[in-house]
DNA sequence: GAATCGTGGAC
DNA sequence: TGTCCAAGATT
């Protein structure tokens, strides 16, 4: 036994979990359950779930007797539904053609619906005592910062690398014990945000550690490029190029609502713009521009191209009004330029 | 390889 | 309040 799984083990001696509802009669049944409950979700919010599950249904073999309909009923709220009719549709297939007996070899495991590499090797390992390494979000970070194992685990050469570390430090003796430790280890020392390093038993052999580097792994998920929104905006300003009002284009977001003039006359009409619109202040490429000037005001047709602030979608803000171009465009407005409105708020079939 | 699935928590 | 993330697997 490596000192790595040495010093985990005597520390989950004092502080491992023990007391975890699946702990207690560790059936592979049991254990099952629970991996897949588990699976993306944290441990508060899967424990009475898996007790309500598992008293309705306290067997395999119940469990696929049992109707979809009730499987899901006791799952609504959990989330990742798939993971319910996967393990349903599993319990069937082990009932039908594994005598009612989760098979013991990790590839029959790997075969059933739901059940990935790491979910199998918990369920040998924490039912079985088999030696299989597991590779769950908290072993992740605990071997990524351990190794210093950059980039992100998501990408293919990263989770092998990890792998390789996971299998290398599985002990040959106590592997429940030693499961349930690294994870253990994860959740509540070696954790995303604050790691409390002063109180890990494996501090003086981490490698983020000794650089000070901990914050760094696990590496996260690169960021996508912020989508590019484009939108069209009619704008009235006065003879000294400050904004009166604009409206936005009859459809997409906050189609056709009018905005009202709060901006600071210092402030850029284009600066304004961007920060309504939830555009990034960087770069806007400022399309076609159709200008009419008037005696007293002038009227802008826009096209700004700008990427986004953030890739979610803009809510309506709320703070616009419908009823503005009554009071101020349509009565004693020119000619044209009331053509022109109704030409650019026209709602377009698209 | 990337998108998708879902809900709740942390910052 | 937005973003990322959590005992991943599947397509």
């Amino acid at each position: 036994m490596d000192s790595f799984a040495r010093r985990l083990l005597a520390w989950f001696d004092q502080y491992g979990r023990t007391d975890l509802p699946w702990q207690r009669e560790r059936t592979p049944y049991r254990v099952w359950v629970s991996e897949i409950m588990l699976q993306q979700t944290q441990v508060a919010t899967v424990i009475p779930y898996f007790e309500r599950f598992t008293e309705r249904f306290p067997t395999l073999a119940q469990l696929a007797e049992a109707e979809p309909d009730e499987v899901l009923a006791l799952w609504s709220g959990l989330g990742y539904y798939s993971r319910a009719r996967n393990l349903h549709e599993a319990a069937r297939q082990v009932a039908r053609g594994w005598q009612g007996e989760l098979p013991g070899h990790i590839d029959d495991l790997m075969m059933l619906p739901g059940i990935g590499r790491s979910t199998a090797g918990a369920i040998l390992a924490q039912s079985l005592g088999q030696r299989q390494p597991i590779l769950d979000g908290n072993a992740k970070r605990v071997l990524a910062r351990y190794h210093a194992v950059d980039g992100w685990p998501g990408r293919t050469a990263v989770q092998r690398q990890l792998w390789e570390w996971a299998e290398t430090h599985t002990p040959h003796s106590r592997i429940a014990d030693y499961t349930q430790a690294i994870m253990d280890l994860g959740a509540t020392l070696c954790t995303r945000g604050r790691p409390d390093c002063e109180a890990c038993p494996l501090g003086s052999d981490c490698q983020a550690r000794q650089a000070g580097t901990q914050a760094r792994y696990p590496a996260p998920k690169p960021r996508k490029t912020l989508p590019l929104r484009e939108t069209t905006m009619l704008i009235a300003q006065d003879a000294n190029g400050r904004l009166l009002l604009w409206r936005r284009p009859p459809t997409g977001i906050w189609g056709g609502l009018w905005s009202l003039p709060e901006h600071d006359p210092d402030e850029s009409l284009l600066d304004w713009c961007r920060e309504s619109l939830g555009l990034e202040a960087s770069e806007p490429t400022v399309g076609p521009e159709i200008t009419h000037t008037f005696s007293h005001f002038r009227l802008t047709i826009s096209t700004v191209l700008c990427r986004a602030k953030t890739a979610t979608e803009v809510k309506d803000r709320g703070d616009f009004s419908w009823d503005l171009p009554e009071e101020l465009f349509q009565r004693g407005l020119p000619a044209p330029v009331r053509r022109l409105l109704e030409a650019v708020t026209e709602p377009v079939d698209s």
